[in-house]
DNA sequence: AATATCCGTATTTTT
DNA sequence: TACGGATATT
């Protein structure tokens, strides 16, 4: 729908469209208001988007003509600016479907499109390019692949997938026998990926970022080249390479071309967690016509380990001659107490040019700061607060606690988990890497790409009867790493196979399951869902002999095909399974129950984007935040300080940062080995912007007195229990 | 050749 | 705790 200012945005950025929307600010509050309360009824006159814009994001949104770089400090409403310029450029007329919106989870993606598709066409936002650079990259390569000689039916390895394979490859040469200590499968995927995202030599990388390989240096290289080798053969690819080969596709002359117009606007959020080869993605697509927007936060880095760069934004100017920069700086989501804290943590940043956030809410008490005797006592203050809350009418989807590392909450959810207080963890143990899950997966994929070893290998060891060494015959004689894969699944169902007896019932079974399924001429003989069916047969025959909890488990695959059924295609399912994997743990665990109270959990990486009321930061320790691996390196330093950052900022009323004086060392086992620790020297030079209070401390003496009253009373009482005998 | 059992060792963050 | 690796047992 054309709005008032249309003639006059053509003239693209100028002042005098501000001005016109200026003029009816007072009736957009009052509009912004009835969204707030629920009431969507808006006079049909206003475009959606234009809405509460303040004059830095209006700018934003109505930029036209170069390349558009948002300065978006935390809170300061970018999702919401990013999203009503893509309602604005479809409202203008600009085809959907050569929109590209990146973005950095693909629950962000999810959020971005839900609101475009509120301000605008429904129909329209729905049929917009949206989603990670990895998912767009799957979807390009699947497309135009073949232009570069790619075949369009690759599988996708998840990252569990490539430490196999790295695990298979270290275990064909001798490296572990001969020395000690020998990087373990997930190190050496982890190295080569570096190496790959950084685009640095692997001797740089591994005396950079993994000192204690060092001596191993030389085998690293030989097994990352056989770990190349090996996924061409069987026409797989990572993570990475969803991006390598999305690169080589835009820079290659042919492929090149169609990117270069593919494309009219390529938009792309967290900007500053983007690495150089993604980079020169955007570089290759926006060479042409095609109109760039970038959104990010330098002081909101923090994915450095990723070998993500803030020189990208740094650089954008340069990479993109007569590029727009907009800054947004009014914070809406904040009190100014919780800024003040963002604030002064960020002026000790080594590396940034500070930015002051200034709050558009007036008000909000001091944020606190508790000091814990140990983990127990931040647990229960913790819980007490949460539930104090939530009578206070903040419900628990509106708190978080938000932690540096994945196991600082451990002894949090037990306490949740004894009060009946219920919690969803993000960013924890995903559920791929649940072997039943694999199991499932494998059945399939070696469906979808016969030549896929990993999926055959597991396949064939999960059979009663074979292990390891009939599993390496079997590979020889379905000469599974041989060129026709379709061949060695003909083969594995029709030909004689020389196993044990008591695998033939296995076989059959798995036979009969597979040839079900088996594609047929491009086209699945039966609907996806029944094949889970079939497949669950076999699972029901091998999962009681290797899992204990087999019914569980079991149970775990019911869930996993109501996922399923939203898929028409195999391959479709298996990719985005891989791409973008349920993220919550427990997510399998039962009904979905997405719409009960629970408290949410998780670590600040994956909080990277929300916000809620109330927010807990545990282990606010030096040691732990930040981390003590990151100590010795200033950049690490820094990155570690804006990962603090980023968590302060995630409260809108309430912030609250405990510490525990007294923690395990070790992070397993239940021996009672502690150290005492101090509160993050982030946080110590400015204690005086917390109220500052502690738990448990002043009355460690009284705690250890009746400890020792209730071991004595036992003590007695088992003397006593001694002398009725 | 497969499976059971025991020992020793783990370095954070995620698409 | 959990998993890889080595050794013992079926």
């Amino acid at each position: 729908m054309p709005s008032l200012c249309e003639p006059l945005r053509r003239q693209g950025g100028s002042a005098r469209p501000c001005a016109c929307v200026m003029a009816r600010d007072s009736r957009a509050d009052k509009i912004e208001r009835m969204f707030v309360n629920g009431a969507v009824d808006v006079d049909s006159n206003e475009s959606k988007w234009a809405v509460g814009l303040n004059p830095e994001q209006r700018a934003a949104v109505y930029h036209d003509g170069s390349a558009l770089m948002i300065v978006a400090g935390a809170g300061t409403g970018k999702t919401k600016t990013l999203a009503a310029r893509v309602a604005r450029l479809i409202d203008d007329g600009v085809d959907p479907d050569r929109i590209l919106l990146l973005t950095f989870t693909r629950r962000a993606a999810q959020e971005m499109l839900d609101r475009v598709s509120a301000m605008t066409d429904r129909r329209a936002a729905a049929r917009i390019w949206g989603g990670t650079f990895h998912a767009i990259g799957n979807r390009l390569l699947r497309a135009h692949g073949e232009a570069v000689g790619m075949s369009p039916s690759f599988t996708v390895l998840d990252p569990g997938d490539s430490s196999d394979l790295f695990g298979l490859v270290r275990n064909e040469g001798n490296y572990t026998k001969s020395v000690r200590r020998f990087p373990r499968p997930e190190t050496l995927a982890s190295i080569y990926s570096r190496v790959v995202n950084s685009q640095t030599s692997l001797t740089e990388v591994v005396e950079a970022n993994f000192r204690w390989c060092i001596d191993h240096t030389d085998a690293i290289r030989e097994i990352s080249k056989a770990y190349t080798v090996k996924k061409r053969k069987q026409r797989v690819l990572d993570y990475d390479d969803l991006l390598l080969h999305w690169r080589g596709l835009a820079a290659s002359p042919s492929g090149g071309e169609a990117m270069r117009n593919r494309f009219d606007h390529v938009l792309i959020d967290e900007y500053q967690d983007t690495n150089s080869i993604q980079a020169d993605i955007v570089k290759a697509l926006c060479s042409g016509k095609t109109q760039l927007t970038v959104v990010g936060d330098d002081a909101q880095a923090i994915y450095g380990f990723r070998a993500a760069t803030v020189e990208n934004m740094w650089r954008f100017a340069t990479d993109f001659p007569g590029a727009r920069t907009v800054t947004l700086t009014r914070n809406y989501r904040s009190t100014m107490p919780i800024l003040d804290v963002a604030n002064r943590l960020l002026a000790q940043s080594k590396v940034l040019v500070h930015k002051e956030l200034a709050s558009e809410r007036s008000g909000g008490s001091l944020p606190r700061l508790v000091t814990c005797a140990d983990e127990a006592f931040q647990s229960n203050w913790v819980c007490d607060e949460v539930s104090r809350m939530r009578e206070e009418g903040i419900d628990l989807r509106d708190q978080a606690v938000l932690f540096r590392t994945g196991h600082h909450s451990a002894h949090l959810e037990l306490e949740l988990a004894r009060r009946d207080i219920p919690f969803v963890k993000f960013g924890g143990l995903k559920f791929l890497e649940a072997g039943h899950i694999k199991d499932m997966l494998c059945l399939l994929r070696v469906l979808d790409n016969p030549g896929d070893e990993l999926a055959w290998s597991r396949v064939l060891g999960s059979l009663d009867g074979v292990g390891p060494a009939t599993v390496q015959r079997l590979f020889l004689d379905l000469g599974v790493a041989g060129d026709d894969s379709d061949a060695v699944l003909t083969r594995f169902l029709e030909g004689d196979l020389q196993v044990s007896p008591r695998s033939h019932d296995d076989i059959e079974s798995l036979r009969s399951a597979w040839s079900d399924c088996r594609t047929v001429a491009g086209e699945p003989s039966i609907p996806l869902a029944e094949q889970f069916d079939r497949l669950s047969d076999v699972c029901r025959r091998t999962f009681p002999r290797r899992y204990e909890d087999a019914d569980a488990r079991l149970s775990d695959l019911d869930q996993l095909a109501v996922l399923a059924s939203g898929y028409q295609s195999r391959s479709r399912f298996l990719t985005e399974v891989v791409l973008d994997p349920p993220e919550r743990t427990g997510d399998l665990a039962g009904p979905p129950h997405l719409d009960d109270e629970y408290l949410t959990l998780s670590t600040v990486h994956s909080a990277k984007g929300s916000e809620w009321s109330a927010v807990y930061l545990l282990h606010a320790a030096d040691g732990n935040l930040p981390s003590d691996m990151a100590i010795d390196d200033a950049k690490g330093l820094d990155e570690e300080l804006r990962l603090a950052y980023v968590a302060v900022t995630r409260a809108k009323a309430q912030l609250n940062v405990t510490f525990p004086l007294r923690y395990h060392v070790r992070r397993y086992g239940s021996d009672d080995r502690h150290n005492y620790s101090q509160l993050s020297r982030f946080f110590e030079p400015i204690r005086d912007s917390f109220d500052v209070s502690s738990a448990g401390v002043a009355a460690a003496d009284d705690q250890v007195l009746a400890t020792d009253r209730i071991d004595l009373t036992d003590e007695v009482d088992a003397m006593l229990e001694g002398l009725w005998d």
